[in-house]
DNA sequence: GCCGCAGGTCAACAACTGTTTACATGAGGG
DNA sequence: CCCTCATGTAAACAGTTGTTGACCTGCGGC
């Protein structure tokens, strides 16, 4: 039964209402109070649960990327794969991934750029290297970072129209550039 | 000669103190007093002369790309050339550009999302109909700026060492994507 | 020499920030 | 039943912010 008085309902709600805030606002305009407001809760309690403001944004934007298996699909179509994983997980949008929330407070906020670089290092180079089975798998998952962040970058900072960026075209004309930084030779 | 009160020069300093600060911190964390300090007036003078920081971060976020004339360059060329005008233009570096300003800024800041919009559509997009002569210029114009702007955020915004993004790596592979993007067929 | 006024200073303002402190409340074990 | 302590509240704090208005300052024309 849902308590009156249940400390992790109000920890999970404010970290949903953080996300939200954060993503929408960047890390410096969101305010303690706005949070707090959203989350229906007293804004004493961010300090409480979470120590401060800081510790909450990190809390905020804990992530996995949880990667498609790639293991069964066909070489040729990894870099296509790739993209509508990424595509079908933010325009699934609930409007709060983390992944949104990063890229537009990295900007301003140097946690949130080390966490990025913890995403690159931890997550996309693995994968590559995974994939691949190629050496440079360090160069080639920066490569794909810049146009995956790019793409995240265009279409949901500056909220350019799908009509723009028509969906199947990204597919086709992204996906294949992914592969390129697979695959293809360096130089 | 220089006058000890000369309003352009310092309106001039003030632009110039503000692109630096903006790029270092963005806007929210930029405040006037230290823009005013490094450019060694008084604060109440970004009031005087623009009315206010929103005011005087349009100023100096005021933009021309001015690409390279590509009239002569082959066709096969344009791809890589775009990328090293760009990378010389960047790492150049006085390190207070104002493109870097925009992309960190412009993921908090809708004024700042607006004028990367307007260099896609004013600068960019024509820039691609002229060197290509095709249609659908603006779905050209899109991809190329995900392409660019994801270039652009991993190299400022994440801080990557050169040697994750070896300048000779980028301007082949990111150069051939551009290529790809200007000519070849979309879906 | 003196005066006007563009150029520059200074201190204060009101609003808002994250955080802390002291206090209320009510569910659940004894 | 009542006492306790996790949970939540309210108010205040100290600092910073952008902005403002009243006030100097000194160059250029008379």
């Amino acid at each position: 039964m849902a308590l009156a008085k249940d400390a992790q309902a109000t920890r999970d709600r404010l970290v949903a209402a953080a996300r939200a805030e954060f993503s929408r606002q960047g890390f410096e305009r969101t305010t303690v109070r706005e949070i707090a407001a959203a989350a229906g809760v007293n804004p004493a309690l961010i300090n409480r649960y979470f120590g401060g403001k800081e510790r909450l944004f990190a809390e905020a934007v804990a992530i996995e990327i949880d990667f498609p298996d790639l293991s069964r699909t066909p070489r040729g179509d990894i870099g296509r794969a790739l993209i509508r994983h990424f595509f079908a997980r933010w325009d699934g949008g609930d409007g709060d991934d983390v992944l949104r929330v990063l890229i537009g407070t990295a900007a301003t906020n140097d946690e949130g750029a080390a966490r990025i670089r913890d995403i690159l290092s931890g997550q996309i180079e693995p994968m590559v290297a995974r994939a691949t089975g190629s050496d440079r798998a360090r160069e080639r998952a920066c490569l794909i970072a810049t146009q995956i962040l790019g793409l995240a970058y265009v279409r949901y900072v500056l909220a350019l129209p799908d009509t723009d960026l028509p969906p199947e075209t990204v597919s086709e004309a992204v996906g294949e550039t992914i592969q390129r930084y697979l695959f293809a030779p360096l130089p």
